[in-house]
DNA sequence: ATTAAATGAAACCTTTTGGTTTCACAAATG
DNA sequence: CATTTGTGAAACCAAAAGGTTTCATTTAAT
C-alpha cells in the first residue's frame, strides 16, 4: 500500500467523495448513494482517505460520520507551488501580448 | 488509459522526471540514468507525461529532448486552492490559541 | 424478541500499472 | 561501409487497483 496523498487523489471518485465530505460530515451510505458503484466500492476509496490522513471518522451510534481533514492537500500544495512561476510566467508574457496587441489596434483605429 | 494530470503526477516516478526536466531539457537516456529502472521504463513514464501534456519532445538529430510545459498543472492548482482555506482555517486557530497562551503567559510572569 | 439497517471485511475477478527483455530502425561515428 | 548510439514499440509478467458478491456483527426499530 502506497497510499500518499498524490495516489489518494489520483482517483476521481476519492475526490468526489472529498469534495462531498468536505460540505459536511457524511457516513458511508449516504456517500454511495450518490455514485453507481457498490457501497463496498465506495468503503474501499473512504477507507483509502482515511489511511492517507484526509477524511477522519466519527462514530455516531451505528453511524459512521466521514469529516473532511484537508491539512495533508497542503503537500501536494506546496509541490505545486514551486512550479507555479513556470506556468504563470507564459500566462503573464501571453497578457503582455495581448496587451499590446489592444494598444497597437487603438493606434490603428486613431489613425484611420 | 485515464491519462489526466492527477494520474500523471500520482506517480512518484513521473515526479521525479518533471523536477529534472523543469530545470532543463533532457533526452531519455539522461533522464534514465538517474534512476535505477531501465530505459523502457523510463520512456514509458515519459510518455504519459507527454500524452497528458506536461512535456514536450522537441527532436535534434536521433536525440529528443523533453521539455516540461507545466501548464497543465494549473488544473491540480485550481482544484486544490478551493481547499486551501480548510487548511489555512485550521492552521490560523492554531496561531490564534498559540498567541493567546504567550500573552497569558507574559501577563503570568508580569504577576509574579 | 425479531427484524432491519449500517458497517467492515473477506474472497474473488478483471483491468491497469509498472516493470522487464527483446527487436527494429534511424542517425552519428570510426 | 560497419558499428555504435538513441530511440520507439512489442511481448510478456507480477502486482496493484477497482470492482463485485457475500457474510458476520453491532445497533436501532417494530
Amino acid at each position: 500500500m502506497r497510499r500518499d496523498v498524490f495516489q489518494a487523489i489520483a482517483d476521481p471518485t476519492r475526490r468526489a467523495i472529498l469534495s462531498m465530505v468536505a460540505e459536511q460530515p457524511l457516513n458511508v451510505n449516504t456517500v454511495s448513494e450518490n455514485f453507481d458503484v457498490s457501497r463496498a466500492a465506495i468503503y474501499k476509496h473512504m477507507k483509502i482517505l482515511i489511511e492517507c490522513g484526509l477524511i477522519d471518522v466519527k462514530q455516531q451510534g451505528r453511524e459512521r460520520y466521514a469529516e473532511a481533514k484537508l491539512q495533508k492537500l497542503s503537500e501536494v500544495n506546496d509541490w505545486i507551488q514551486q512550479y507555479k512561476q513556470f506556468w504563470e510566467a507564459k500566462l503573464d508574457s501571453l497578457e503582455a501580448y495581448l496587451e499590446k496587441l489592444k494598444t497597437e489596434r487603438n493606434n490603428d483605429n486613431r489613425n484611420k
